[in-house]
RNA sequence: GGAGAGAUGGCAGAGUGGUCGAAUGCGGUGGUCUUGAAAACCAUUGUACCGCGAGGUACCGGGGGUUCGAAUCCCUCUCUCUCCGCCA
């Protein structure tokens, strides 16, 4: 979230950015402003207050202590009304630093200065491409090549489980454990330290990262214990760094880690997401880093022509897209997309996301860096990025590299897979 | 799952309910000494909030309670360790 002194400081800016992600937070900053103007009021009271029961229980110990019990039992009558008095004050101000942050948490983080305005994704700015198109004789979309060639069963997933949790079979599941191991390598070799996090994460943890209270019903919610399935390793990972207070010449840190992810995605079933387009649980290799905030936008940079990399290695062709602020997160401050042409569903996929929080996750995770001789921490910048999402990768390998003879694997993958076609 | 023990400052580790924000040791920082370093010695060394400042308030795993006063007593939750059981 952003910081109260950031929002009192720059309050005009706030809501001038924040229309550009067409969010309205005149009232909410007024509120903000007005409820932290009570709860220094409401402290400051309650503190004189303390101080005057803080000494006088003082005074009864002492007199106490010199034997003089009569005096101490009438210096307790004086009490009463004092402790009274705390109580309340403590109470309103319980309550209206509760309201403060609550409002505090509703802010968006602010959109960096080139984030185009936009409603949705169809403002998105078109950045860069590359890669060609593939030539094909037939286009079958990769449902039925996945059926074709028996590389992942849906069905059976939705007996095990439902909709939306494939089973991946044979060369299916080898091209997949391909993709993992191929990503991870690539990450290891542009300097990322591989993690592998729990799936599960407590509540705290889905707070630092932004997706609680915001997204709560994306999550899938283990009631019992009270844990979420990650939807993104990005959250265990970032959250690694929860109340961490990290040395400038640390940084960054470079972190990747696979993992499955878990998604209800409540609410966003149609038709258009046939096969791999959208599913429950899909794998993912996540890069995060932690960053100064001087460099933040030099690594995301960086993080951008990493994912770049490894979409060309695989021969597929990009676009890069600069979201829009209707379409950037909650938590985003710049977000790049790439996505993959699928050639015979004739259309594109996202297939990552590269974003910069700036200090916005860091404050809540209270993350922090401390310069060299400095006494005071200050918010670190945390990023990270998709390096790659696999389904949507799978969904456009098999349908570009498909031919009469079966599906070309791209050369790159085929140490991974051991085979370079499937047939 | 059963039984027990515990949770204190960066770490280790004291702490009869009243001058405890907290002994001591280690570590860190600054200094003295030294050609330099080590050692030794001296000083300093938590965080947050309010305040221009002096200063004030809070924090000894989290929450609640008892009390004029809680690190210390009570309740509760979480976590860690030991033993037993179960288990990939």
């Amino acid at each position: 979230m952003l910081t109260l002194k950031f929002i009192q400081d720059n309050k005009e800016l706030v809501v001038e950015r924040l229309k550009i992600k067409n969010f309205d937070a005149a009232s909410i900053v007024e509120t903000i402003i007005e409820l932290d103007n009570r709860r220094k009021a409401t402290q400051v009271e309650a503190e004189s207050f303390q101080k005057e029961m803080n000494g006088l229980s003082k005074e009864i110990g002492q007199l106490f202590k010199a034997g003089k019990a009569q005096e101490a039992n009438e210096a307790k009558a004086r009490t009463g009304e004092l402790k009274d008095k705390i109580k309340e004050l403590n109470t309103s101000l319980d309550e209206i630093t509760a309201q403060l942050n609550e409002e505090l948490v509703s802010l968006p983080n602010i959109p960096n200065e080139i984030v185009p305005p936009g409603k949705g994704e169809d403002e998105n700015v078109e950045v860069e491409s590359g890669g060609s198109m593939p030539q094909l004789e037939e286009k079958v979309p990769h449902w039925d090549l996945i059926k074709k060639y028996d590389l992942i069963d849906f069905e059976l997933g939705t007996k095990i489980t439902g909709a939306g949790f494939p089973v991946y079979k044979g060369k299916g599941a080898r091209l997949q454990r391909a993709l993992i191991n191929f990503f991870l390598d690539e990450a290891d070799k542009a300097g990322y330290n591989e993690v592998i996090p729990p799936l599960l994460v407590n509540e705290d943890s889905g707070f630092g990262t932004g997706q609680l209270p915001d997204k709560e019903g994306q999550m899938y919610h283990a009631t019992a214990d009270n844990l979420y399935l990650i939807p993104t390793a990005e959250v265990p990972v970032t959250n690694i760094f929860r109340d961490v207070i990290l040395k400038a010449s640390e940084m960054p840190v470079k972190h990747c880690a696979y993992s499955a992810c878990f998604r209800r995605e409540a609410g966003s079933w149609g038709s258009h997401v046939r096969g791999l387009n959208r599913l429950h649980q899909f794998d993912k290799v996540e890069i995060v880093q932690v960053a100064h905030p001087d460099e933040s936008y030099k690594i995301l940079k960086s993080m951008v022509q990493h994912v770049q990399s490894i979409i060309e290695k695989l021969e597929l062709p990009w676009r890069l897209l600069r979201l829009c602020g209707g379409d950037l997160s909650f938590t985003s401050a710049l977000t790049y997309d790439f996505e993959v042409y699928s050639a015979a569903q004739e259309r594109w996929l996202e297939v990552s996301s590269v974003s910069n929080f700036e200090s916005y996750q860091a404050n809540r995770l209270k993350l922090r860096y401390k310069e060299d001789g400095e006494k005071k921490a200050q918010l670190a910048h945390t990023l990270n990025g998709s390096a790659l999402a696999l389904p949507r990768i799978v969904a456009a390998i098999l349908e570009n590299n498909q031919t009469p003879e079966g599906i070309k694997v791209p050369a790159a993958l085929v140490p991974y897979t051991g085979f370079d076609i499937i047939k």
